[in-house]
DNA sequence: CAGGATCCTTACGGATACTG
DNA sequence: CAGTATCCGTAAGGATCCTG
């Protein structure tokens, strides 16, 4: 089975982290992650993007099949946003992501974690990705 | 448990993806995760990576406490790498990332992924994380 | 409402040359 | 061997203005 892929001589780690790479996705992604959204409830949840990086980053998700896209023919416009069923298998992923995060803020002093992120601004309400362990 | 963190304000899948952004650092975490390497040896594992790149890198997994570095006084310089145990706690989220990477390039286009990752050139190994269930 | 199209600045990252 | 220092092109990304 690893042979299979051997012949793309590429890291899935790697994959996996271009897939997500900037971290305008991964908030794309927690947003998602939570049903379907608007364009303009993304603007809203993914708190600080530009409207440049959201249709970018969508477009992109698009791309590689990690986003649907629907259309209403309505005026004034309407298009929602949803993971596809591929977008929904990275759950696990941002799982374990978060997870690692969550002990890696605990156990880090937070006069580094705010020069590392550059938080100045409170209230961003980066939020965590929704739980599903209870469903 | 989650109040802990919440005055950070910050996603924490957001966090653990800054630590191992650039391709490179998940190919020096790979090699790490084999056990600590020279400086050398790691330019020569993570194939492609500038020395200047690979240097960086380093210095800034240093600063976010996931990687040891150790010198011994000889000539010539001799200075060892290793995984702390941050660095080695990693290593489930490693697998995450590996597991999903797998199964996307399976169900990828392989003329999608050569585009979508500029695989030009064939030879470049980008290895598997190691294999640590058996062990 | 959901974007497209531009401009512009910065910072990422490669190549090269040098050093203790 | 294990880096440092410098130059430089590209491209990522923000701000702004416009549109079906």
């Amino acid at each position: 089975m690893a042979e299979d892929i051997s012949r793309f001589d590429i890291c899935p780690c790697a994959v996996t982290i271009s897939l997500l790479d900037s971290k305008w996705k991964i908030l794309i992604l927690r947003e998602l992650l939570q049903g379907p959204k608007r364009y303009g409830e993304l603007k809203k949840g993914v708190v600080g993007v530009s409207q440049k990086m959201l249709t970018q980053s969508l477009k992109e998700m698009q791309a590689d099949q990690l986003v649907d896209r629907k259309v209403y023919p309505e005026v004034p416009p309407h298009v929602e946003y949803s993971l596809s069923s591929l977008g929904q298998s990275l759950y696990p992923v941002a799982e374990a992501l978060e997870n690692w995060g969550i002990a890696f803020i605990k156990n880090s002093d937070p006069d580094y974690l705010a020069k590392r992120f550059n938080i100045h601004e409170p209230g961003k309400h980066w939020l965590r990705i929704p739980d599903r362990s209870k469903e």
